[in-house]
DNA sequence: ACAAAGTAACTATGGATATAGTTAGTTGGC
DNA sequence: GCCAACTAACTATATCCATAGTTACTTTGT
């Protein structure tokens, strides 16, 4: 349900269509919701026949025509309702724990090759992450600074606080999960040599 | 995928019924990867079916009987394969990171509210884990004692230290999501007084 | 003797998610 | 003038996962 959050949370930045939406998904916000354009485009509709969105058609070249969503009343209100609403906790599930509670049944060249690519995976994620706080930071990000403009600067203040706050957490995420990395690069350096 | 890999993890310590297993998962298990029954009972199915385990009836009480099952050769043979094959890299999907870049929409006590129960939570977590952690370095934790006794003192350290590995970086997980919620505090205070 | 708690093994249903397409119009480069 | 890349909006399928049951037998406490 989650989803649906992301979406109006997306929107109240500015009115998207599907594209714009899936587009910002792939990028900036798959850092704290990553969701593919198969379940973006039906729950899109599915919110506007549930009244949380409207859509107005918007011509784009000389035929097309695309729909612009945007964040009504009743959706508004329903986004608050969920942010003061109890979080319900996470269910733990990482494939990367469980391999690595069982890396003596792989070989120690394999667990190397295997802690390199989370390596790569977590530096690339803590470059994007860093990049994107700096654009907070700054209010050049563009779905923020379209957000910023309908704001007074005490609210501006506030949400670029909570965002830069939000990445700091996933700042820090990375960060342990490249120290636990390296823990584990020594640990196979012990246990088998190098 | 992952959770038929967490079952044959689980069932090389020992031969278990689903009930067992089940239990396990809501227990030690579900600290790396949680799953509920019936999840359990319909995958076993399938992977005795696929010949990665075998069943043997047992006798249960006077008129019950019980499926104990066994890993196969083939279902080793597989897991190894698992092992051996390269992460497919996390998506991001945490409501917490979400809710925590827009908490400007909601009211700052229901903001400390949230906070607190996350608090709560990873501190349970915490609690749990480093419980977990001591039973692994003494080797009192009941499914790796069951299969330390199959092997050597060799292995068996490669078990121990691997599984402390893992729990390790759960820990060092929690630590940092705490420090968060500590960060969070602070900011609405700063940002709304006490 | 009986009830409560525990053990065992499921099923049913709906929603969430991943993977992989499809159709059609637009823009920019050569 | 045409092709590649991009924009737009989907659909189809299968699996994963969560919630909430059901049935039936066993052990333990009183």
């Amino acid at each position: 349900m989650s989803l649906r959050y992301a979406l109006i949370a997306l929107l109240t930045g500015r009115p998207m269509t599907g594209y714009d939406v899936s587009k910002s998904f792939s990028s900036s916000v798959a850092h704290v919701w990553h969701a593919p354009d198969s379940q973006i485009y039906p729950e899109l509709n599915r919110m506007e026949r549930d009244g949380l969105l409207t859509s107005v058609e918007v011509p784009w070249g000389k035929k097309g025509t695309k729909k612009e969503y945007h964040v009504t009343d009743a959706g508004l209100a329903d986004f608050r309702v969920w942010m003061e609403s109890p979080l319900v906790p996470q269910r733990q599930r990482d494939p990367a724990y469980l391999k690595a509670a069982y890396f003596d049944f792989a070989a120690p060249g394999s667990v190397r090759e295997q802690l390199r690519q989370q390596q790569a995976y977590w530096e690339e994620q803590l470059r994007m992450l860093e990049g994107t706080r700096a654009t907070l930071v700054d209010r050049s990000h563009p779905t923020l600074a379209a957000r910023l403009s309908k704001l007074n600067e005490r609210e501006a203040e506030l949400a670029v606080r909570y965002k830069v706050y939000a990445y700091d957490g996933l700042i820090a995420r990375a960060r342990t999960e490249l120290a636990w990395i390296a823990d584990g690069f020594a640990l196979v350096e012990e246990l088998h040599g190098s």
